[in-house]
DNA sequence: TGGGTCACG
DNA sequence: ACGTACGTGACCCAG
């Protein structure tokens, strides 16, 4: 029989370090589980053994059974994370029914090598897995070791037989004992012989093949004299050393191989539920107990109806009643339930004019719900109808809830809130009255129950979410700003934004003789044609070939971002044509090709919008993305002068001016930077004034660019450190003037204060509208993840509460257009800017009433600024 | 697929 | 002693 021993303790500690952090749906971290059961399916997969036990220590180790010269030897506690992970490992490996040996007074290595001696002897296949080089030790006859190790996050095990540890070492395998007698072990705590280091060992066991030998040859002239002295001299310790190192092969354990088999069902599945492990779930196909399955197994009861006529149609909508829908894409198929009718609409069976069905359906009073409304909106838009307003949408009603959790798919959704899943093909019952209808196949029908069991989880979900969404007082946000900003940008990605497809061309075009060039340069000047694309072959180009100074590692190699190059470009001209190449090819395959690509028919690029996305409450823009369209340059200037309003038309630009700043000083009730944004004075320079003890009059453009800086970094919760990146100042100087803001405007420093402490109170931090980031990274025991909680708590209460109130802002701007029958319309949002194209009549009208949308959207200690202008395009209204 | 780079607010 | 600004998406390379 082949039996499988893995080392509990090495194995947890190796996932732990080696996967980023995870956590089950309830908080619990479970990247060391995770990554342990990732490698044991590995092992399961590749040795395929009939029998398996872990071994573990008794005690983790933690803080206070540390010694304090333990501690300063290197050895440190085990973090919080991973010690409440050991227990649920030993609950997972429970549930699997894979035994757990542990033993007090042994280590989990005397057991590791206890069972492989006492197993292989009875003649059975050992194969020992750890982490750790000691348990090299243990092979031998009917044992080889497996060491995994995690080498830049990718886990590798090498397979160690008796003659590959030979070929690799220079000698045998029990030789490790040895090695580590002269060598010694730092992070044991293990002396071995002082002053023989891991070079002399290693070449003391290649010749000598055992510590006995080495003392019995001190005369050999390979020994060179003051190794032979330190080796008299560490005598003693070294064979103290040997005896530490040496794993126990006789612990007093009763266990004995026995066929193991994986549970299917039952415990196994309900722990990996509750730790997330879909993946293990799905790959060792895990099933829930009868009676959790019955729970989990949506059935939806109701009585299914194919919709083929409008007078049908008509009875249901005249109940009055919420409708929920669901659809997959193409509208001439949708489902719903109203009630306890789950209702099945097709084009091709409907026998009356099936838009006119749509339009009751979409554009009447009713209350509709439904599972991401946006796009469902777009495609009624697409076809002509304007549809109204939906109420509920449980996807966006999930983003609400937890803004970081990813994804918001609908199954996912009703097992995270409800406890159970729609139909699935295979778990839903046939519904007679379906068939009752004739000529439909068993398979229709089940497809058709399937739909229909998603719509039905849509109300469910209402019924669920609803009630946490008052709770933590987020109604008013889903009911006034983001379910009626679904039918905003479902008619904003409609309309598209126009693009003048030959100027883009002919740019695209103009872009290749600067790009040949500047690569022509970049090689003549490297001596050799490379790929300049390849940061990895022009980091090695200009740090190891042409030597340049100031190289600085990334975790792959040379670093060779822009700010880096940015310092060498004057002195190196190399480095001057390589950002000139990178600027180009950029502009053309992300801008010149890119946007081409996406131009439709109608001569516009129509973006999506997409609502739940960001962590902070913003609109996300794809495919493409219209939120980053280059500005700050001349190219900037030129490619936004193809983004052009329609026939007959013009656009109207409008943006905020300083929203963050101004929400930060009502926000942190700073009453020194209320004052500054009420006198009407340029911000940044009153900013300078302050924070340089000077009368504004008299501040240079060079005080005004650092006030500026030091303004953006507050609103990010800067380090004085990168404030001086930033400036190019030294980090003293950089904490001056943080340190003169912060006594300045020491509201903002009490805020700063305060947000964090709240953030670590409550678990989250919010906006003025109660938008929620749950922040766990504030009680992480690392610096840097924990730093990242507290500068995200600085700063998503401001991102959102400005993410909050342009999103009103697009509301009202909407409603107001279509109130006032103008022909103007939205057509992009880019974070603190809206874009409207409009006849060429409308525009003064529409400038006022943009500007006047967007400053009187909230009223605040602070005005909000919203500048208009118009132009032919985009570069010209902005 | 993940990392590096770079475009935007 | 460490590592170093918030939020995005697209493109390219390399494994």
């Amino acid at each position: 029989m082949k039996l499988l021993i893995l080392d509990g303790n090495s194995l947890i500690n190796r996932a732990f370090y080696g996967i980023k952090m995870l956590n089950a749906p309830d908080g619990t971290p479970t990247n060391a589980v995770y990554g342990f059961l990732a490698i044991l399916q590995r092992l399961l997969d590749s040795e395929s053994p009939e029998s398996i036990c872990v071994s573990f220590d008794v005690h983790a180790p933690t803080f206070r059974h540390l010694q304090y010269a333990e501690y300063k030897a290197g050895r440190r506690p085990m973090p919080e994370e991973l010690r409440v992970q050991l227990p649920l490992l030993k609950e997972v490996l429970d549930a699997m029914a894979i035994p757990r040996l542990e033993l007090e007074g042994w280590e989990a290595d005397d057991i590791l090598g206890t069972v492989s001696l006492n197993e292989s002897r009875r003649g059975n296949e050992c194969v020992v897995v750890s982490g750790d080089k000691d348990a090299l030790q243990l092979i031998g006859e009917g044992v080889r070791v497996l060491h995994v190790k995690t080498a830049k996050g990718v886990t590798e095990t090498i397979d160690y037989t008796a003659e590959r540890f030979r070929a690799e070492y220079g000698f045998d395998a029990p030789g490790m004992i040895d090695l580590k007698a002269l060598m010694g072990d730092s992070s044991d705590n293990l002396p071995g012989v002082p002053g023989v280091g891991e070079k002399t060992a290693m070449e003391l066991m290649q010749r000598f093949g055992s510590l006995t030998a080495v003392y019995e040859n001190l005369d050999d002239p390979a020994i060179k004299k003051g190794v032979r002295t330190r080796l008299e001299a560490g005598k003693a310790s070294a064979e103290m050393t040997y005896g530490l190192a040496t794993i126990a092969r006789n612990a007093p354990i009763d266990f004995r191989a026995e066929p193991w088999h994986m549970p299917r069902e039952g415990a196994i599945y309900e722990l990996f539920r509750r730790l997330g492990f879909q993946k293990f779930i799905d790959k060792w196909q895990l099933l829930p107990s009868a009676e959790v399955k019955a729970q989990e197994t949506f059935t939806g009861e109701c009585e299914s109806v194919i919709l083929r006529s409008e007078a049908r149609l008509r009875e249901i909508l005249a109940r009055g009643e919420e409708l929920y829908f669901w659809w997959e894409g193409s509208l001439s198929e949708l489902v719903f339930q109203s009630g306890d009718t789950g209702c099945y609409l097709r084009e091709d069976v409907y026998e009356d004019d099936y838009t006119a069905a749509l339009r009751l359906l979409f554009e009447g009073e009713g209350s509709r719900a439904g599972h991401n409304c946006k796009a469902l909106l777009r495609a009624l838009y697409e076809r002509g109808l304007t549809p109204g307003d939906f109420v509920f949408d449980s996807a966006l009603c999930a983003y609400l809830l937890d803004a970081t959790a990813g994804s918001y798919e609908l199954s996912r959704l009703t097992m995270k809130y409800c406890g159970f899943s729609p139909f699935t093909a295979e778990t839903a019952p046939t519904q007679s009255s379906l068939f009752d209808e004739g000529d439909k196949s068993e398979n229709e029908a089940i497809r058709i129950s399937e739909l229909l069991s998603r719509a039905a989880s849509v109300a469910a979900l209402e019924e669920k979410l609803l009630p946490l969404l008052r709770a933590q007082e987020m109604l008013p946000l889903f009911n006034d700003i983001e379910m009626p900003l679904c039918r905003v940008l479902a008619d904003m990605e409609y309309r598209g934004f126009p693009v003048d497809r030959e100027a883009l061309k002919q740019y695209g075009e103009s872009l290749n003789a600067g790009i040949a060039e500047a690569q022509q340069t970049v090689w003549d000047y490297a001596g050799e044609e490379f790929n300049i694309n390849s940061p990895k072959q022009l980091g090695e180009i200009l740090f190891n070939k042409l030597k340049l100074p100031g190289g600085k590692k990334t975790k792959t190699g040379w670093s060779t971002a822009a700010d880096i190059l940015e310092k060498l470009r004057y002195e190196y001209p190399i480095v001057s044509y390589i950002l000139q190449y990178r600027e180009l090819s950029k502009l053309k395959s992300t801008y010149a090709d890119g946007l081409l690509k996406v131009i439709g028919p109608d001569g516009r690029i129509h973006s999506s919008f997409q609502m739940t996305v960001t962590a902070t409450g913003r609109l996300s823009s794809v495919e493409p993305n219209l939120q980053n369209i280059p500005v700050r340059k001349e190219s900037g200037a030129l490619l936004r002068k193809m983004f052009i309003a329609g026939e007959g038309c013009t656009l109207v630009d409008a943006d905020y001016s300083q929203i963050e700043l101004r929400l930060l000083a009502h926000i942190s009730g700073d009453a020194n930077m209320t004052a500054a944004f009420l006198s009407g004075e340029d911000v940044h320079a009153v900013t300078a004034s302050q924070v340089f003890g000077i009368p504004l009059e008299r501040v240079t453009a060079e005080e005004r660019h650092r006030a500026k800086a030091v303004n953006f970094g507050i609103v990010y919760g800067i380090s004085a450190y990168s404030l001086s990146q930033d400036l190019g100042v030294f980090v003293n100087e950089a904490k001056s003037y943080m340190d003169a803001y912060l006594r300045r405007f020491s509201g903002v420093a009490q805020y700063q204060k305060d947000i964090v402490e709240q953030g670590r109170s409550r678990g989250y931090v919010e906006t003025l509208f109660h938008r929620r980031r749950y922040l766990p990274e504030l009680k992480a025991s690392d610096f840097p993840t924990r730093s990242f909680g507290e500068r995200v708590a600085l700063n998503m209460p401001i991102q959102g509460t400005a993410a909050d109130i342009i999103k009103l802002a697009m509301v009202r701007v909407f409603r107001r257009l279509e109130q006032e029958g103008l022909r103007a319309r939205l057509i992009l949002q880019v974070h603190d800017e809206l874009i409207v194209e409009c006849p060429e009549a409308e525009c003064e009208a529409v400038k006022a009433l943009l500007s006047e949308e967007m400053q009187n959207a909230v009223h605040y200690s602070v005005p909000l600024k919203a500048e208009a202008g118009s132009g032919a395009s985009w570069a010209d209204a902005h």
